[in-house]
DNA sequence: ATGAAAGCGCTAACAG
DNA sequence: CTGTTAGCGCTTTCAT
């Protein structure tokens, strides 16, 4: 351990016998300003006595941070359970990281935001977020970030109020939503369920949810439609509300999911009833992830590229870190229909 | 955006007409050391400026940082899709961010550890590092971190050397892989099949197909032992590399996956060629992950608390930070057998 | 091409 | 209880 001192500038610069300027401008790779055997020498030097610059003092100086925060809000602790989530933050630290960039992660209770030490002791230069909980949560959270008055990249929703500190950088669930249901519509159910994501809440599976609900309405040939939250959305959960429903109102024509993970609980519920997909109903999932074809029925559903977005939120906010504003407010990612034979 | 300058200490000294000094204890919350109506005028003073510390001249007075850094190292991009690694991520990080720590994350490949901003530019008091690689590569990885001087906990392996500035906190994964394959050797099987992963290498890996590998040998009664890498450990190389085998082989009495994942991608190949599990053969995975019972025939594999070894590393870290030296050089989480209906 | 001086914004230590 | 002094380690600016 022993943090004893660490080795500063002077002290290399006297071990050299040069100013601490000539070891600063080595330290920072302008070598043009000095001839190659000085250089080689202070190298010697900072080689010797392991120098590595103090982070405080030269951010002291410079005031550039070169760290990016990314908070992901989520009510579980397990924010990074969500494959999709993971992949946007893998594509933004990825990217951040290749450009010498910090990141600081840091999940947060939708109740817990503001509280959290990225509030209180802002050290970054930039931020991206995730957020999720209910409308005034998000709306609460919103403001915060803009208090601080940092480049903001928004992923996965739009912002309330445009700036040119904030972009966007989404897909659009509410139409990829109403494209899946005409799929599934194709079919001619009678009666549709969808099942929601219970503990969680987030705008985009908000956005998908109206996105169904508002084809089947404009179709105008569905008898029932029922809309249930799954609990915390994990499998017993899905499971156990899928059956309750089924004993109350029957088993319905078509079953549409927000995401893959409860369409292969539903897959599983349903095998475990008896009833063969795709014949005798049709279960669809969103956001397909990387085990949406691991059953033997294979899940139709919706993909959008979750780490391409992580770039491009990051990309988005570099660039805006150079000009002092974002160009674009909003980035909206395709998303495609995959076909599986689960509808 | 307008970073203009930002509201210093003297200025928010000047504005309540008192020293600087009463208001940096103000802000560091040393409020016995002042009478409440000044706490009230510095407070307003505060409020009205949006006054918020200067992190790095904080920093280069106190020298402490408050950041632990977290290097996950895998040969992919998607450093963060493994769900076991998350977990350990997720339980690391949420500890930290409670006690007030930020958590710098990076994701870095075996071939590019060193380059990485996080060893040019230190900015941590601590490390959590979870490495992969050859051999050579992971030995250079733990020369490198110890160069950092900075106390280190060290995820899934246990180093070369014991130190007291290193703390490995790890599952017996050895014990554990011997232990499923006593399960296993109770079928009887004569031919094993081993599918471990390809492109990533984990120490915690071999430990497991050594302790399966000794676990047969010193049984005595397995006649062919096969081991086999999965490519990327993708669904589609798994079914290719498995039917390869079978088309050469025979299909294997045992089939031993050293994770979920590519336990699942097994079972759906064994499915398209007709083949009933548990019946005409058996599958076991590891480190169960939440979509381990998601197909009809479920999982037997191991589990062990991957969040909780985060927890469990993060406090060992905060302690080591305050008492100069971890208390234990090593700590073993449990893993226990699920048993599903798979072997 | 190299060096000297000054000061970034804060807080520890001490003086009043 | 409050204020003054000094200096953390670095880099910008200007002089040599």
């Amino acid at each position: 351990m022993s943090q004893l001192k660490r080795t500063t500038l002077r002290q290399v610069a006297d071990h050299a016998n040069v100013s601490p300027m000539t070891v600063s401008n080595f330290v920072n790779g302008r070598f043009e300003l000095m001839t190659s055997e000085m250089r080689e020498k202070v190298g010697r030097s900072v080689k010797a006595l392991n120098y590595r610059r103090n982070y405080g003092a030269h951010l002291l100086r410079t005031s550039k941070l070169w760290s990016i925060g990314i908070i992901v809000v989520d009510a579980s602790d397990h924010y990074l359970s969500d494959g999709y989530t993971t992949q946007i933050v893998s594509g933004i630290s990825n990217t951040l990281n290749e450009k010498g960039f910090s990141t600081l992660l840091q999940g947060v209770k939708p109740s817990e935001f503001g509280t959290s030490n990225m509030f209180r002791n802002v050290q970054t230069d930039g931020m991206c977020v995730l957020l999720s909980g209910s409308d005034e949560q998000r709306a609460h959270q919103f403001d915060l970030i803009r208090e601080l008055h940092q480049p903001t990249v928004l992923f996965l929703e739009e912002p309330d109020e445009a700036s040119d500190a904030i972009c966007a950088v989404m897909q659009n669930d509410y139409s990829a939503a109403r494209t899946l249901t005409q799929h599934v519509l194709k079919r001619q159910p009678n009666s549709v369920l969808i099942l929601t994501s219970g503990e969680n809440e987030w705008a985009a599976v908000n956005q998908r949810v109206s996105g169904m609900r508002d084809e089947i309405r404009s179709n105008g040939s569905v008898g029932d439609l029922y809309i249930i939250p799954t609990g915390d959305g994990r499998q017993r959960d899905v499971i156990q509300v899928f059956d309750e429903h089924v004993s109350k109102h029957g088993h319905p024509d078509a079953i549409m999911c927000i995401n893959d993970e409860i369409a292969l609980a539903t897959l599983k519920a349903l095998k475990q009833a008896g009833v063969n997909v795709p014949e005798q109903t049709c279960v669809t999932g969103f956001n397909a992830f990387g085990l949406h074809d691991i059953t033997d029925v294979t899940l139709t559903t919706m993909r959008s590229p979750a780490y391409e977005m992580g770039q491009t939120g990051a990309h988005e906010l570099l660039r805006a870190l150079e000009d002092g504003r974002f160009e674009q407010e909003t980035i909206v990612m395709p998303i495609e229909l995959v076909n599986g034979t689960s509808a």
